[in-house]
DNA sequence: TATGAATGAGGCTTCATTCAT
DNA sequence: AATGAATGAAGCCTCATTCAT
């Protein structure tokens, strides 16, 4: 239904787009998009109501900034020193397993507003979602899929397809309740430190993939 | 800040509470809490706006009623002979876990709507859940507690108390994506069928479990 | 598109939508339906905002109300001593055609700002007429038919479903300009007193009725 | 209040305002005078929205350009052939009216969105007309005078003034509503072809010219 | 107690007009 | 002079809540 972030070529423009998208996080650390108002956003970035829909076509064009940013916090986590595996020679799957999820962990706290809001509007209004999540998903695919190749003798999984398909949903789901709701709903019963949790989270990964295959039962 | 099921000591109140609750759950089978109105409410209990609010404080006070049902549903299903575990003799703790997420899975499909709302407001407003969430968050991981104590040898983690905590923890959270946003989010990816997902995730479970221990590297 | 007068079936209700659409009337003497906004009319007639938006569905839905006001005024007028024909024994198709311009005139004058509205939306909202619209010209041209009938051996046009027509367009045209904008427009330039331009119009359709047919040339 | 067409001595000025009357005039085509934005005019013509604000003072101040157009196009068509009479020796009076109808049809249609939007504003907004209007009509009864005069023997009506401004006023408000709203108000139940309506409309303005006097009786 | 009409704050959006560049 | 970004008043509409009947 409702696309339409118009385009800002001129540089006045953009640096209004900028305003408005830097003063939608900073709302979004504090309260849910449900409760800003265009009229808030605009008193946040300092610009008038109408300025707002000079650079948006309505509310809903707002929805896609928000997975804008969350693009965007990626890749410069990526590029960050602290955003890289460091396996030493030799090191197994295992490790492996645990420094991607512990590195995904900090990007989840670090960035918890925006995943959880951009956790949240996939899932309300997923069309508006934009072109590039499905990208996205399709990458981190391909990325547990190196992985496993990688690491092919540790593997037991004998569907290597499936198997990148779980890791990677498994990455993008199970830290979520605890990384942004540590007190609300599943993860309230968790007593252990952060550190545990996140171990225990690669671990189950690794024993999917490495336990010895049985056949399904009926 | 505003709680308020009001109490319902009278029959005839007792049945109004009835008729509305019945109609919530009606309507979240066709669309969102937040796209329901008090009106919608009323008009869909048979009764009037103002009966509503005779029941109700105000809004917020129906939220809990979400959980109400949340839990009356999987009482009701838990007392059901295909919510019934059926392990054969001998049977390993591989098996008990795949049928356990087999079970989990048939009731989330089942009820959907109350499995969303659910697990949406208990992030929204994790103030209004009520207390009972709570006691049933501890029984869920006194249950898992009591699965790893009876496959003692299989369990290779050492501290049981984590691994019941975590165990509950990846029951009520790695089906949900799947479970309710088959199309959006994370579980876009997934290819397989519903079986082999739902295996893949009781064998998380069990590799976790299960994996040699091996300690933690800074 | 939006139609939507929602049935008032309650007498509250009832007196609720007479204050609109009296306030309406009120309004509409003063200043065009453009003009008046909903907050207008709720001030106007005493009522919120919200109560406006109870009986009629949107703005659009106002706009048969006009159309209803002028029905009315015109059954009331019709059934008014002095809305009747006083013809003499004996008198002709002009003396006729005089008493009744003189007649839609005079309710032309008392009800300008409805005729006005209804002339004006007639055109610009025509998909919110109403069909009690069509029935109303209907009647109109039966009635000039029966006026043809009753002095037929005066009427010289052959045709007389057109004459009907002719007259009745003549009718609901002619007197539109000069009553309603009688200092603006075409009527600027008209100097006479108004007894003299109704006359003038009634002979203009008399002199269309009763002109010796020629045939068009080419 | 508003006036405001500011003067344009310069040459780009003058190009410029002829860029914004030519764009309304396209606009006008489409959809109504309120439909147009400034920023719909401003794009239409190729050129900003300030640039606009430069030669009209605010938007109220382009309401006289929709005369200005009305009668550049009503001296235009007087320069055409097909504008002109086309009298034979010794054509009657009837005769004469009927052509001055169809020529004044003919132009009706052409310009139907001048003629609409003149006809609208006319009488919504008098204060913004223009004085050139004023002008216009009593050239208009000039003309009828003149006609009249030619064919004096043929005209009935004593008072020749009075005779000439009904003849105006019936020229410029019998064909209308059926020119510009043919579906809807007063002209829907008209269901002649076109040559027909016209020639009624001539021989009405006839019938009223040569019908015997009566006297007005009280 | 039940009803549903009434309230009015609050959110979205448009667009004539202004003004910095 | 021209541009077009920014402004903000004003209008539409919704819906949680109140209250007279």
């Amino acid at each position: 239904m409702s696309q339409g972030g118009k385009p800002a070529v001129q540089s006045r423009s953009r640096q209004t787009r900028a305003k408005l998208v830097a003063a939608l996080e900073v709302l979004l650390r504090q309260r849910s998009f449900e409760d800003i108002s265009i009229a808030d956003l605009a008193a946040e970035a300092g610009l008038s109501v109408g300025t707002v829909y000079r650079r948006f076509d309505n509310r809903d064009a707002l929805i896609p900034v928000i997975f804008e940013l969350y693009a965007e916090r990626v890749t410069q986590f990526a590029a960050t020193p602290s955003g890289q595996l460091a396996l030493e020679e030799g090191a197994g799957l295992r490790t492996a397993l645990r420094q991607m999820v512990s590195l995904a962990w900090r990007f989840l706290i670090a960035e918890a507003h925006l995943v959880r809001a951009a956790h949240l509007y996939a899932r309300l209004r997923p069309d508006l979602v934009g072109d590039e999540w499905e990208e996205f998903l399709n990458a981190a695919v391909a990325s547990s899929m190196a992985l496993i190749e990688h690491f092919d003798d540790e593997v037991k999984v004998s569907n290597r397809r499936h198997a990148a398909e779980i890791v990677t949903y498994l990455f993008n789901t199970s830290l979520i309740d605890k990384g942004l709701y540590p007190q609300d709903g599943p993860a309230f019963a968790l007593t252990m430190p952060d550190e545990v949790f996140t171990t225990a989270m690669a671990d189950a990964i690794y024993g999917y993939l490495t336990a010895e295959e049985e056949p399904v039962r009926g």
